[in-house]
RNA sequence: GGCGGCGUGGCCGAGUGGCUUAGGCAAGGGCCUGCAAAGCCCUGUACGCGGGUUCGAUUCCCGCCGCCGCCUCCA
C-alpha cells in the first residue's frame, strides 16, 4: 500500500504526508475577498481542495477544513461606494454566491468558514505579540510588519529581499520604514464608513489582508496545523506574509503548503482586475455542474489550465462515457476497496489524471463485459467507488438534475415510447422514427438498447 | 532586474533514460443495430529548437526561442 505524498511549496518537493496528529488532517484554505461573485478560477481551487479532502477522508483521516471569507478590504469599500450600498451588504451578497456555487459543483462545505470582521480581537492580539517582539510598528495610524527584522522572510517564495523590484507604490509619501514592509492594520481614513473600522491600541482602523488569515488559521486549527492551500498567485506576498506573521509570533503554522495552478482565459490569468472572468452562474447554464466539475478537476491540480469551451465539451463527453456505462450496467453498491493503481495515483500528489485513466479502463472493461453478456458488476462497483472519491459518481449526481420534473417527464415520454414500440413491431419504421424525431425536437433523446428504449434529456 | 513554472500526436492531457511509449475527445476501418445512438475490436507513433552526457534521451545537462505566473489587489 502506497503512502500519500503531496507537493510542498516551501520545500519545492513532493513529501510524504505525516499529519500533526495521527488520524486527523487540518487544512486552511484562502477563500475569497467578497468584492464580487466567484468565477470558475476560484471554483477550480475548491474542486481541488474537495478532492484532497475526500481523498484524506478515504485514507481514514478526520478532516477539518477552514476557508476564510475576507469581508472587509479596499475593493469592497470601493465597489460598495460605487453601487451606493453598505459595504457589508455587498460582502454578504457575494458570500452567499460562494455557497451556491460550491454546492452546485458538489464540494463539501468547509468545517468552518470564518469572516475577517468576526475576528478583530484575535488579530489585535496577534499584532500585539508582533509589536512586543519588535517585529511590527505603528506609523501614522497604520501598523506595519518590519520585514528587515525577520531574517527568514522570503523563505516560502524564494524571494531574495534585496533583489525584489522596488515597490511601485508611491513610496515617496509612504510612512513605512522600508518599502517592503507590509500593512498589518490600516488606520481609518476620512471618508471611509465608520462601520468599517474597529478600535485598537493604535487607533481605529481595519485589518490588512495578511493578518486575518494568520489569526483565523491559528484560532481554528491551532498554532501549528497540517496544510495551507490556495492559488499559486498567493504564494507571494500573501502566504509569505502570513508565514512571517505567524512564525514571527512564534507559531509553527503550516507544515505543508499546497498551491493549485491557475485557470487562464485568453492567455492570461482569470482575474477580477483584468476583467477576463467567467462567472460560475454563466458556465452552469451551458454545462451540467458535474461536467464542469469533471473539467476543472481532471487536469493535475498544479498545472495551468487554459479555459476553452472545446475542452469543456470534451470533458463533458468523457464524463458521459462514464455515466453511460453506469446507467446501463444496472445496480451495484460501490466497492469497499479501490483498485491499487487508483490508490497509487491519488497518493502521488493527487494524480487525478492517472486516476481517471484507471476509471476509464474499468469503464471499458465493464462495457466489454456487457457486450459479451457477462456481468459488469465488478467493474461497476470499482467505478462507483472511484468516482465517489473524485466527487463525480453519476448515481449521486442523477438526482441533482431535478428529479421531480424528470419523473413527470418520464411518464409522458413512456406514452410516446409505447406507441413507437408498437410501430416498430409492425415494422412501420417511418412512424417510429417520426416519434423519435418529435421527442428529439422536445429535447428528449431516445436510444434503443437490448433491454428496450432508454431516454435522456438533450445535453444531459 | 529577481523568483518559479510550462512547451507532448488533429485537440485536451499524463508520464518515462531503453521495456508494454496513459486516458479522453475527434478521425478512419470493422462488428452490432430496421435505422440511429450507445458499446465492442482495430488503426494513428508525438514529445519547441540547437548542442552535450550516454550503448541509448521526449525523459539528465547547457544554450536558445516561445508562453505563463509572482515580485502591487487577485484562488
Amino acid at each position: 500500500m502506497s503512502q500519500l505524498h503531496i507537493h510542498d511549496t516551501a520545500t519545492r518537493s513532493v513529501r510524504e504526508f505525516v499529519p500533526l496528529e495521527p488520524g486527523k488532517a487540518s487544512i486552511y484554505l484562502c477563500g475569497l475577498t467578497v468584492q464580487g461573485p466567484p468565477h470558475i478560477g476560484h471554483v477550480r481551487n475548491w474542486v481541488t481542495t474537495d478532492i484532497l479532502r475526500r481523498w484524506l477522508m478515504y485514507r481514514g483521516y478526520e478532516v477539518t477544513l477552514v476557508r476564510n471569507v475576507t469581508d472587509i478590504d479596499d475593493k469592497i469599500l470601493i465597489n460598495a461606494a460605487e453601487s451606493a450600498e453598505p459595504w457589508w451588504a455587498l460582502a454578504y451578497r457575494n458570500e452567499r454566491q460562494i455557497r451556491t456555487a460550491e454546492q452546485a459543483l458538489g464540494c463539501l462545505p468547509p468545517t468552518y468558514e470564518p469572516r475577517a470582521t468576526g475576528h478583530i480581537t484575535e488579530m489585535i492580539e496577534l499584532m500585539q505579540r508582533l509589536v512586543d517582539k519588535g517585529l511590527a510598528y505603528e506609523s501614522a495610524g497604520d501598523v506595519f510588519f518590519d520585514v528587515a527584522a525577520l531574517p527568514s522572510y522570503g523563505s516560502l517564495s524564494g524571494q531574495k529581499i534585496d533583489e525584489m523590484q522596488p515597490a511601485g507604490d508611491s513610496a515617496g509619501d509612504s510612512h513605512k520604514r522600508d518599502p517592503r514592509d507590509f500593512a498589518l492594520w490600516k488606520g481609518h481614513k476620512p471618508g471611509e464608513p465608520q462601520t468599517a473600522s474597529w478600535p485598537t491600541p493604535w487607533g481605529r482602523g481595519r485589518p490588512g489582508w495578511h493578518l486575518e488569515c494568520s489569526a483565523m488559521a491559528t484560532k481554528y486549527l491551532g498554532p501549528t496545523f497540517d496544510i495551507h492551500g490556495g492559488g499559486l498567485d498567493l504564494v507571494f506576498p500573501h502566504h509569505e506574509n502570513e508565514l512571517a506573521q505567524s512564525a514571527g509570533a512564534g507559531d509553527g503554522f503550516a507544515r505543508y503548503w499546497m498551491h493549485s495552478g491557475l485557470l487562464n482565459l485568453s492567455g492570461a490569468k482569470m482575474s477580477k482586475s483584468i476583467g477576463n472572468t467567467l462567472a460560475v452562474t454563466e458556465i452552469v447554464k451551458q454545462w451540467r455542474p458535474v461536467e464542469v466539475r469533471y473539467y476543472l478537476g481532471a487536469p493535475h491540480y498544479r498545472s495551468t489550465v487554459e479555459f476553452s469551451v472545446e475542452a469543456l465539451d470534451e470533458a463533458a463527453a468523457a464524463y458521459r462515457r462514464i455515466e453511460n456505462f453506469v446507467e446501463r450496467a444496472g445496480e451495484t453498491s460501490p466497492a469497499t476497496e479501490l483498485p491499487a493503481a487508483f490508490v497509487e495515483a491519488m497518493d502521488n500528489d493527487l494524480g487525478v489524471p492517472a486516476a481517471l485513466g484507471v476509471i476509464h479502463s474499468r469503464v471499458r472493461d465493464g462495457n466489454a463485459a456487457l457486450e459479451r453478456g457477462y456481468s459488469p458488476a465488478v467493474a461497476l462497483a470499482a467505478v462507483l467507488a472511484m468516482t465517489d472519491v473524485l466527487g463525480i459518481n453519476p448515481t449521486r449526481w442523477a438526482d441533482a438534475d431535478g428529479s421531480e420534473l424528470v419523473s413527470t417527464v418520464d411518464s409522458l415520454v413512456h406514452v410516446a415510447l409505447e406507441q413507437r414500440e408498437n410501430a416498430r413491431r409492425r415494422k412501420d419504421f417511418a412512424a417510429a422514427d417520426a416519434i423519435r424525431d418529435q421527442l428529439a425536437g422536445a429535447g428528449v433523446i431516445v436510444e434503443d438498447t437490448p433491454s428496450g428504449p432508454r431516454w435522456t434529456l438533450k445535453g444531459h
